[in-house]
RNA sequence: GCAGAUGUGGCGGAAUUGGCAUACGCGCAUGAUUCAGGUUCAUGUCCAUAUUACUUGGGUGCGGGUUCAAGUCCCGCCAUCUGCACCA
């Protein structure tokens, strides 16, 4: 009789085993077949790793620990997005240096992840707030800076007018500051920014190129959100200024009623003087200023807006006069700011001219434009539009474009609903931004030899009072010299983002203590681009675009060998807490993955983690199922007291055992890991149904759940004695003659219901399992028939028709 | 509001992409083992209905449709979840 299933004492064994023998090192053999398989790496926060985590780390475990089976050259890496918000504001708070702060979590990270046994090659761990890391991240911010890309701009930001800092989004609950309770306000601020709109057709047409799920790439399309249109010139009445929109249905032009401004347009400025009606309007503004974007859109419903007493414009094909009104769903960001609206043909327009009774006039027949906005492009036919009257949607767009570029009064224009990327933290916890300011020759890129600009000791980590970065307030550090004519300057406070380490770090796992560059070209050749990267849905619009961005620009530059950077990315669904909401530490439903390690071990939280269910959809924790799978791990184990002599399969089992090896071969590739699990569940009920097991059942059983659970199969290996480690195995083949049944059950339908049975030979023939199948069910058989349909392995269907 | 997804037993979920709905697991029930509880093992378990039978009917969020056949395809609703650019 074997001993008790002990994981604890069998897993730190072979963690051990592992480490000591460097079993899962990536080789720089550029000779052999490579798989570059990618997770995200975690932020390490104060709380450490929750069972969220484990789940896609499990997954691209399994699949790198199959394929080194399968004889590939894996490389799959971890490390840490070491730099960010919460550190910095425990260290605030807490008076630690975050550098501390961030050194204790990652050393408890590492050895969460330890415990759980994943195959990561840690000699290569990085850690983005490590100077040598972060000198090529301020490396390739010089290189956009040089190219043109990186610039600085006036931007609006979160201002709480308590603790006077700006704020980050996540840290404004209900326009108040979720410290302080003041009110946020939106206050101008000089921001550096990154031209990401430069890569938008680039970003969209290298989609076509990889391999990505298609709710990621069509997500990316819509965050893009390429539409083309025109701009289209309005006189304003009485002055030489036109007002330009963009629009996409440039057809309905006779149909506008009116413009809207957004709050923020430079014309409320320019034109003070005319407009009667200012002093309104300035305070519709200073109302708006304190929504962000997101409300403003939000809250369309309730549309509100002030009409401009003074101005009109003069729409250019039919001369009308147009009232202009100011209103907030207008947005500065997108567009020129200000639109023409037609509110018998777009929801959010007509929604505005019912509530303020403006004319809808209608220009698209099909829909009763009085009762809803028609917006259906396809069928439409124009009305009520001059010369393009009778003409289809498409047609007209074509003609009003032509027509107004020959009359100067507009042009085609392709408009993108994606921004620039603002760059810009006023922070501590964050790459320091390598420019210098010089009075005389402007913004000057510190010299790359210089690199890397560390990260000064500061006494606070408080923003300053300004709204400064806290390295303002560090004069030996901002006072300098000019790289340029070494005058006396000031360098730049402000830090980078979080996204900015993570943008390029799956470039430094090929070659992490390279010196010369970001990796050498060899490695980043081999390597590049990773073959397989899994992530989160909520980062396919930002960190995955800008990570794109980063490295198509490398791209472009030479200095990478490939124009995308992964060739397929999947994604996980998220793991809920047990009520089946979000876990979070305010709502108490978080589960700490070292507790199901020490209660069940970690091949059982890995089991559970991938039998819990399909793989890219949220699912919530039960700790229920969790026994159930060391139940299963249990039975595994006993299985040994059953193994009897037997080079080859058991004949009864044969045909079950080659099916399961094709079956959780495929299903490992395809993420399908719970029917995987769920397949070999079966066949270890079948094992323990015979009472044996043969030393070859076993043996192949054993290697098909290793990526699982890579701990109980290799201990229950060597107590076998299959010779050598589990992990240096071969995969198994199967043969797809042996997987097919000699006998098939088969369905039998009278008129779609089943109502029999029978089990026919697996090659019979269709006239041959048509007469079965009326035998079987003669009885019912009362009509006369219509019709006969067999699909073979699956079912008969005999179509009668009574009387 | 915009964008992306999801909805199947008491629960987590399967279903080869139009072919026997509910595989696998949990829970529950009954029995065995045990002084007992737990563990372990065996059997059963979609709902209703009938039965000392292998009965009959219903059933994949709701309402329609296509088809010999629909969880799967089409049209229209409803509900829930995720993201929305300074959390990562």
């Amino acid at each position: 009789m074997s001993e008790k299933y002990n994981p604890q004492a069998i897993e730190k064994k072979w963690q051990k085993v592992w480490d000591d023998e460097k079993a899962f090192h990536a080789e720089n053999d550029y000779t052999k077949p490579k798989m570059y398989n990618l997770v995200e790496f975690p932020y390490p926060s104060g709380q450490g790793l929750h069972v969220g985590h484990p789940r896609p780390y499990t997954a691209m475990d399994i699949v790198s620990r199959k394929r080194r089976m399968q004889g590939y050259n894996v490389l799959f890496p971890m490390g840490w997005d070491a730099f960010g918000l919460p550190t910095e504001n425990y260290a605030i708070k807490n008076h630690i240096h975050p550098k501390i702060v961030t050194h204790n979590n990652v050393r408890h990270f590492k050895q969460q992840l330890k415990s759980i046994g994943y195959s990561f090659d840690w000699d290569r761990e990085i850690n983005t707030s490590d100077p040598e890391y972060y000198h090529w991240t301020q490396w390739i911010f010089l290189k956009l800076f040089k190219a043109g890309l990186a610039y600085k701009t006036e931007m609006p930001i979160n201002w709480c007018t308590g603790c006077k800092v700006g704020l980050a989004n996540e840290e404004v609950v209900g326009g108040k500051c979720e410290r302080c309770g003041s009110p946020v306000i939106r206050k101008m601020q000089s921001q550096w920014m990154l031209k990401i709109t430069a890569y938008a057709d680039k970003l969209i047409d290298g989609l076509d190129d990889v391999d990505y799920i298609e709710r990621v790439k069509t997500q990316q399309k819509n965050w893009i959100g390429r539409s083309h249109g025109a701009e289209v010139d309005f006189q304003i009445k009485d002055h030489d200024e036109r007002l330009t929109v963009y629009t996409t249905r440039p057809d309905t032009l006779f149909g506008v009623t009116y413009m809207v401004l957004s709050p923020e347009h430079p014309y409320i400025e320019q034109f003070k003087d005319e407009i009667k009606n200012y002093d309104e309007i300035a305070a519709y503004r200073e109302e708006a200023a304190h929504k962000s974007d997101f409300e403003r859109t939000e809250l369309a419903k309730e549309k509100t807006g002030v009409c401009i007493d003074g101005l009109t414009a003069i729409d250019p094909v039919n001369g009308a006069e147009i009232p202009i009104w100011v209103s907030d769903y207008v947005l500065m960001s997108y567009g020129t700011g200000a639109i023409m609206a037609v509110p018998a043909h777009d929801e959010r327009d007509w929604e505005f001219a019912k509530k303020f009774g403006l004319p809808i006039i209608e220009v698209i027949k099909g829909g009763n434009v009085q009762e809803a906005a028609f917006t259906d492009v396809a069928t439409g036919t124009l009305v009520n539009s001059g010369f393009l009257t009778g003409k289809s949607v498409e047609e007209a767009k074509k003609e009003i474009i032509h027509y107004l570029e020959e009359k100067h009064l507009g042009r085609p224009k392709t408009n993108y609903k994606l921004r620039d990327w603002v760059f810009s933290r006023q922070r501590y916890w964050g790459e320091p931004i390598p420019i210098v300011k010089c009075p005389k020759c402007g913004y000057v890129p510190v010299p790359e030899d210089q690199l890397p600009l560390e990260l000064p000791e500061v006494e606070s980590y408080m923003p300053t009072d300004t709204g400064e970065s806290p390295l303002a307030a560090m004069t030996d550090w901002v006072n300098t010299t000019c790289p340029c004519c070494g005058g006396p300057a000031k360098r730049e406070t402000d830090t980078m983002p979080q996204w900015a380490g993570s943008s390029w770090y799956y470039i430094r796992y090929t070659d992490p203590h390279y010196d010369k560059g970001i990796a050498s070209p060899e490695a980043m050749k081999y390597w590049l681009p990773v073959d397989w990267y899994n992530g989160g849905m909520e980062h396919t619009t930002l960190h995955l675009l800008y990570s794109r961005f980063w490295h198509r620009f490398l791209y472009d530059q030479g200095y990478v060998p490939c124009p995308e950077p992964y060739q397929k990315r999947t994604s996980h669904g998220m793991i809920l807490g047990a009520n089946g909401e979000k876990m979070s530490k305010s709502r108490g439903n978080v589960v700490n993955p070292d507790d199901i390690v020490r209660e069940y071990g970690a091949d059982t939280l890995r089991t559970y983690e991938m039998f819990i269910g399909a793989f890219d959809m949220a699912a919530p924790w039960k700790e229920e199922g969790v026994k159930g799978c060391r139940r299963f791990l249990d039975r595994v184990w006993k299985l040994q007291d059953i193994v009897v002599p037997g080079d080859s399969y058991s004949p009864a089992l044969e045909t079950q055992i080659h099916q399961t090896i094709r079956k959780v071969s495929n299903d490992y590739e395809n993420m399908k890991y719970n029917t995987a699990i769920a397949a070999l569940m079966s066949l270890q009920n079948e094992f323990t149904k015979a009472g044996k097991i043969t030393r070859a059942d076993y043996r192949v059983f054993l290697i098909l759940l290793n990526p699982v659970a890579p701990h109980i199969t290799e201990e229950l290996w060597s107590i076998m004695n299959y010779g050598g480690r589990l992990y240096q195995t071969t995969w198994p083949e199967y043969d797809e003659e042996k997987t097919k049944e000699k006998e098939v059950e088969i369905a039998v339908q009278v008129n779609g219901k089943v109502r029999g049975k029978i089990t026919v030979p697996a090659d019979i023939s269709k006239d041959d399992a048509i007469a079965a199948a009326k035998e079987a069910v003669s009885s019912r058989l009362t009509g006369t028939i219509v019709k006969e349909i067999y699909v073979p392995g699956r079912l008969v269907n005999i179509v009668q028709k009574n009387g």
